[in-house]
DNA sequence: GTTATTCTAGAACATCTGCTAAAGAATGAG
DNA sequence: CTCATTCTTTAGCAGATGTTCTAGAATAAC
């Protein structure tokens, strides 16, 4: 019906997703966007209306490509609790070191201050719950929920990996040995 | 020798630490910290340098006023492996519902992106990590010192707080059925 | 080929940013 | 009192911010 776009939308979407992971979305600025994406202002506000609409896009983008794909690769629904742990060793061995975070970690700190949480936020966190939820018992779900954030935290603020991952270990060795859902 | 300060020191730190736990540093500007603060920006840059003189000093003073202040109050030393339990607990009766969120996690999450974490927020994270363990096994206080940062991320998305508490409270019972370092 | 439609490019806008300069007000030393 | 010193206030600067507008280029239906 008339012109279509030239961008690769996956490829803006990570671009803008990777810039917002290192920076949050408040100090990152649209014309970083528009060097991160290639995207010049206008097309920006052509596609994804403001600002928010594409930290929006860009925030589902991270929930589908980032943590379900890091949830598929290590943790599959068959790999049981040793998926939970191999989830959790991935955390400390992103090559970044923490420089591009969590996107949903970051955005609950970000947004925590403001009258309303995203429902996106919400709803990803949830998504750990409830991966975590069908494969351990409630009370120890809710614990895993809380270290994998709290993981992420002090991934991104520099903590000793080794330590991290130690203690990861020994966590799991623990759940191990007790009962379990499955 | 001269004309002295009028406004109380500890009250414009006090004020200006609350607006950069709600909003981080990079989102509260310089009339923000006007209105928070009751000083004219001038006096603000007379007395502190420049925005990130004022944030390091609120940043100390949250240390110690808030942080030092609630570990004294609930984990005195002598309160040992109980003190533990009641700071984890408190984390979950703060009256501002994680919208005054902790300076240390926070600013952990927002500098983490950048070259430099600054110095003062890894020190910050030695207090908690020394704290635990003097109290707890070397592998049992890293788990803390993680958990801890979680709850504080997961309070200011305003998840369930209850599910928290008692995720803490069998967390602790545990903890007490085995050999502790004191 | 015309035309309607949608994308791209670039300049521009109003507002906000951190910060500074200049003038007035308070203080203590001489 | 004088005066040097330091605080407070106000106004303003240069640059960055999110956003919009306009002109131009590409496409597909007719």
């Amino acid at each position: 019906m008339a012109r279509a776009c030239e961008f690769d939308q996956s490829a803006v979407l990570t671009s803008a997703m990777e810039a917002f992971r290192r920076g949050g979305f408040g100090s990152v600025s649209i014309r970083t966007l528009e060097d991160a994406t290639g995207l010049k202002a206008g097309s920006i506000y052509n596609s994804f209306g403001d600002k928010q609409g594409l930290f929006r896009a860009a925030f589902a983008h991270y929930v589908e490509h980032v943590l379900r794909a890091r949830i598929a690769e290590h943790a599959p629904p068959e790999a049981g609790l040793a998926g939970l742990r191999a989830l959790f060793v991935s955390l400390m061995h992103e090559p970044d070191d923490g420089a591009l975070g969590c996107l949903i970690t970051n955005s609950a700190v970000e947004f925590g201050g403001s009258d309303a949480q995203p429902a996106a936020v919400h709803a990803a966190l949830e998504i750990l719950a409830d991966l975590f939820g069908q494969r351990v018992p409630a009370a120890q779900s809710v614990k895993l929920l809380a270290l994998y954030q709290g993981i992420l935290v002090l991934v991104r603020a520099g903590w000793n990996k080794p330590a991290l991952e130690a203690m990861v270990q020994a966590e799991f060795d623990q759940l191990d040995g007790e009962p379990n859902v499955a």
